[in-house]
Parts: structure tokens; sequence; C-alpha cells
DNA sequence: ATGAAAGCGCTAACAT
DNA sequence: ATGTTAGCGCTTTCAT
């Protein structure tokens, strides 16, 4: 082992102690076992001169506390997932714990089996980001005792704290302003199908819709994935069938990428052919050629507040009482929403 | 510790076997054992039964081996730096190795404290993107012979393996595409100084400027930090400072928007008024009121060279002969870029 | 005021 | 074909 040639015995040995003197020394408990002055220098100082780094290892196994928080997402690329992987790892350094990430690669298989090695590594709490379809192994995770929050694409049905935008309310208003602005014909080009955070957004817009007197259509509902291709796809569909659509409400910001290529090819202008709006905000949308509506996730907070409700059950021990937080969005309107042509 | 209540000792117990029997039929070394297949079995069905998970910790402790690499970068929530951690995240994975990952939020101090947490984890090996504005501290890992690989940021006096894109290539051919559009007057809005990526560039913003046989000038050079406000601040400063300016070469996506901003304050229009590039390509450049010519950096090949790079120094243990790695970039050209007004 | 010894969970060298 | 034992580096009782 490269970084740990010298141990705690070579200090102990250096200084003339035991090692359990040194121990005692370096984990400032001096005082506490009455350890004289002089002594104490001379273990510091045989420490800081042979680079002494005690063994977090040794510590754990000794200690049963890893010192270790897991994080799992789908897709650590993704701006979203990254984002909470940040707001995670300050809240966990500012507490003296490490982070152990892991990439699921939106793939269930290794969700559970990356979930399996983090246990092993003895992880203190689990801050996850599903890849959404399929929830047995969190179920599982939940009849355990170990402290974990879920993160965005949570489960009805699986009970362990979960922390995600309140997506109904944001697809609520932004159909209820395309309907403001004379649109009937709305199109979603939708994310993963039977994810939380996919079906709440459409049953805002039907809430919105239902509100305003007009009726939910599924033929209006496109798309299988959270992707740029998903997009292109589904919204050539989407204007190949449906041709009187005005407006097109897009998932995420790669279906929206997806739609804009297609819109693009068919030669279409936003928002004068049709209106645009997307979730997930964007430092460049304001900048487009149709400056984009968006609904921002409040991804900061998003991240802090799962990290805040690990570190609570954590220190308690227990859950906490509520299971879901929903964390508001804010819907920025550009002039990609214009009335209906 | 919540995961690992259930140790071998119980397995071999329920499995009426000895730790050692029970450790060998776990680890499928029952053949070369010779542990008889009823004895195997007993002992697979009592782990799974119990549900046992072995010791990460422990295992570690005992081989000297981690199994960790760290992953440290200055925000993880930069794209960059995400594409990075995901990379060496897929390659940590597909050897059985896990990733600590730390974030110095753009800090040298967190960056040497974050570097020595890493270490006492015994980690095997390091990713290291640096701050980039002091480099002390790695020489100091350079002379220990921890597997390490410094991306981005690296350090001309540091004698680590270092992977990072060929800045001053890409700015070179940034410059001599402005040149042949007719611009004389090229403001750089740089970001950090002193670091590697922003002096190769301003290098190859030099070179190319010389061989068009024109003169570099620093009072073109603006700007302090990869950042918006950056930017922003230095955009606004050039346009006051030297009127005549007609094209604009920002070194981050940040520092493009921030120019951005300036230009649409002042009222400015790209590329009638001035021609605009930046570097780091983006999905949403090409669908920009002014489609963003870029330098479109191989973030994931970045990566994935810097992680195989760490993996041969893992597994030969020694550092590879080519020190710097130039990874090419790809211009891209869009309509951002005119004539000079 | 300090040391000796046990033990965290695992693996492997050394017995049978 | 399987058991016994030592030991990885640390912390913490229990003894002086």
């Amino acid at each position: 082992m490269a970084a740990g040639a010298v141990t705690l015995r070579h200090v102990a040995d250096a200084a003339g102690v035991s090692v359990s003197t040194a121990s005692r020394a370096l984990a400032g408990k001096a005082r506490q076992y009455r350890i004289s002055q002089q002594t104490e220098r001379s273990i510091r100082q045989a420490a800081d001169r042979l680079g002494f780094r005690p063994s977090h290892v040794a510590r754990s196994l000794r200690s049963q506390k890893s010192g270790l928080l897991g994080v799992l997402v789908p897709d650590v690329a993704n701006p979203f997932f990254s984002a909470v992987a940040r707001e995670v790892t300050a809240a966990a350094d500012a507490r003296g714990l490490s982070v152990l990430l892991a990439d699921s690669r939106e793939t269930t298989g290794n969700e559970v089996t990356l979930l399996e090695q983090l246990q092993s590594r003895q992880v203190e709490g689990l801050v996850i980001c599903p890849v959404g379809d399929e929830g047995e192994h969190l179920k599982q995770l939940a009849d355990s005792n170990i402290p974990a929050v879920l993160v965005d694409r949570g489960f009805a049905d699986v009970r362990l704290t979960t922390v995600t935008t309140d997506h109904r309310a944001g697809a609520y208003e932004v159909t209820r302003t395309l309907i403001e602005h004379g649109h009937r014909t709305i199109g979603c080009l939708q994310g993963r199908p039977g994810t939380l955070p996919n079906e709440e957004r459409i049953a805002g817009c039907r809430d919105a819709l239902r509100d305003a007197g007009l009726t939910f259509s599924r033929r209006l509902v496109r798309g299988d994935r959270f992707s740029e291709e998903s997009g292109y796809e589904s919204c050539l569909g989407l204007l190949d069938e449906v041709p009187d659509v005005t407006a097109l409400f897009t998932f995420s910001n790669q279906i929206a990428l997806g739609a804009l290529r297609a819109l693009q090819e068919r030669g279409l202008s936003v928002p004068d052919d049709l209106s645009l709006v997307t979730f997930d905000d964007h430092p460049f949308a304001g900048f487009l050629a149709a400056p984009l509506s968006t609904v921002r996730q409040d991804v900061a907070r998003i991240g802090r507040t799962a990290a805040e409700l690990l570190m609570e059950q954590i220190q308690t021990g227990r859950r906490p009482r509520r299971r879901l937080h929903r964390i508001p969005a804010e819907f920025v309107l550009r002039t990609s929403i214009g009335p209906r042509p």
C-alpha cells in the first residue's frame, strides 16, 4: 500500500510509547487520559516527521463506521444528477464523511448490483436517484434500517423518504399558460412512461385541461425516454398524425432539443407556427433563437434537502415522519410561447 | 452497522463449518481447496438465507487493497468534470472498483485536504482535476508512488501523467478562422490566468496572429475566472476601452454566457456587430439566436483516456512513459462568425 | 500517566 | 477435505 507504509506502530516506536498512547494522543484525548504534554508533543512530532496518515479502513473496521455515504445516479453527466451529487458531497464533506459515487447508466440491473456493492462497503446512508421503472430492490432497502433517501424518480409504493420536484404543479402551470394563450391541441413529448415525474407531469396537464373544460387525449402524449432521440422521433410522429397541434410541451431539455431539430427539419418556427415549452431550465434558454419558456427545477434545493433528510436519518436513526417532499418549481415564461396561430 | 449484522462467522456456524471453509467456498475456491460439493452448497445456502454480504472494510484491511479510486474535481456540477467522473466511474465499475468522489469547490485549500482524506482511505489511484493555481501538493503526490492522473488543468512542473485538450491547437484554429474572416482586433475573454488551459489557449491565439503577421496585444485579453460574471464584466470593460474590437473569443461556455448578456445590454448583435466564438460546445449551441461557433472538447475521450492511463499505472505499478496527453479538439463553425463589419 | 490485550471481519499460511 | 491461527491497523477496555 503506497499510502500507508507508516502505521501507528511506527509512530509509537519512534516516540518510544505504546500504540495505545499514540492513538490517544493523536485522537486529541491527551487531556482526558492525562498524557504528559511532553509525551504528546513527541508523538505528534513523530507522526508529522514520518508522514503518518491514519488508516480509515482499520478505523472503520474497528468502529463499525465507514464514514461513507453512497450516491447512486442513472447518469452523473446529466446536470440534474450531478447537481444532486454536488450537494450531497458538500453536505458529507461538512460532516467529515466521504461520498461513494455509483452510476447505474440508466439500467435497473446495474442499480441493483451497485446498491449491493455500496451496502457491502458499509455506507452509512444512501441517496438514490432510481432509474425508475422497477422498485422491488428499493422495497427491500426500505425494509432494512439503513438510512436512505430517494430523489426525483421515486415510487408511490416504496416507503422511503423521497425528494422530488412538484412536477404536477409545474406541468399544471405550463398547461394553463398554454391554454390562456389560446392553445387547445397541446402535444406532450414525455420521458420514460411509468416513472413518477413523468406520470405526475401528465396528471398536471390533465388537471389543467379539465379545469379549463377541455379534454385530455392520450393521442397527444408521445415519446418513451428522456432523450434527444425520443424527442426527435416523437415530435415527427406527432406532427404527422396530429397536424393541428399548436403547442408542444417537452418533458426534458434533451427532448426539447430533439423537438427543435424536428421542427427545424420541417421548417416550422417557434412561436409563429408552434409554441414550445419544456421542463428543465438552462443557462442558454434565454439566448435561443426562440427564447425558451421552461420549468426550472430547483436542483440545488432538491440536493440539499435530500442531504439534510439523510443526515437527519443518520443522526436520529429514524426515518422522518413525512415521506414525500415536493420542491416547488419555477415557471419561466419566455417568448417561445405565443398565441395560437 | 445495519448492513453487516451477519458476518462470515454466522454463515460458517449455520453451515456447520469453520470460517475459513466458508470464506473459501464463497470466494469460489471450492475446487481449488477440494471442498465437497455438498459442503459448498450448504455454505452458499446459509449465506443466501442469512443475507450475508461480505464486509469490504475487513477485506480491505486484510488484503491491503481498498478497491477504491479517488476522483477529485473543482465542481461536479460542471459538465466537463461530471463527464470525467462518469468515464472514470464506468471504467472503475468494469474492474470491480468503486469511486470516491470529492469536490474541491474551486478551492486549492479544499483540494489539499480532500487529497489527504482520499489517501487516508487508501485509494488505489487518483484522477484529479486540479483547481490549477497552485501545485505544490501535487508535486508531493508525484513523489509518492500512488498512481495518479491529472486532467485538464495540469502543471508544467508537476511530473504526473496529464490528460488535457490540445488547447493551443484549438485556439490557433479559432484565431486563424477569425483572421480569415477579416478580423484584426480580436478580444479574448479568458478564464483563470496562470492555469495550463488558459495559457495554452492564449499561446494558440498569439501563434495564429504571429503567423498572419499580426501582433498580439495583452490589452485585448480580459477576465480572471471561468465564470459568467467574469465574462460579463470583462466584456463590458473591453467594449468600453477597445471600441474597435470586432470579434470575441470566450474561453468557456459560462464566459460566453456573460458576454452574450453584455452584448444584449449594449444592443449589439452577433455576428452583425461582433463575431463570437467560444471554447466548449453545447447541445443548444446550434439553436441560439446566433448559432454559436465552438471548440468542442472531447470530454468523453479525455475521461476515458485518464481512466485507462490510471488503470495502466495501477496494473503495471509504473507511470507511463509519456507524461502529457493532448486530446484533439474539434472546431465547430456556425454562423456566429461573420465578416468584419 | 501509560501499557497490554482483545477484537472489528476477513484471508491465507500452516496444520492435520 | 477442512480446521486453527495469525494478523491487517486501529480503538478501547482493563490493568497497572
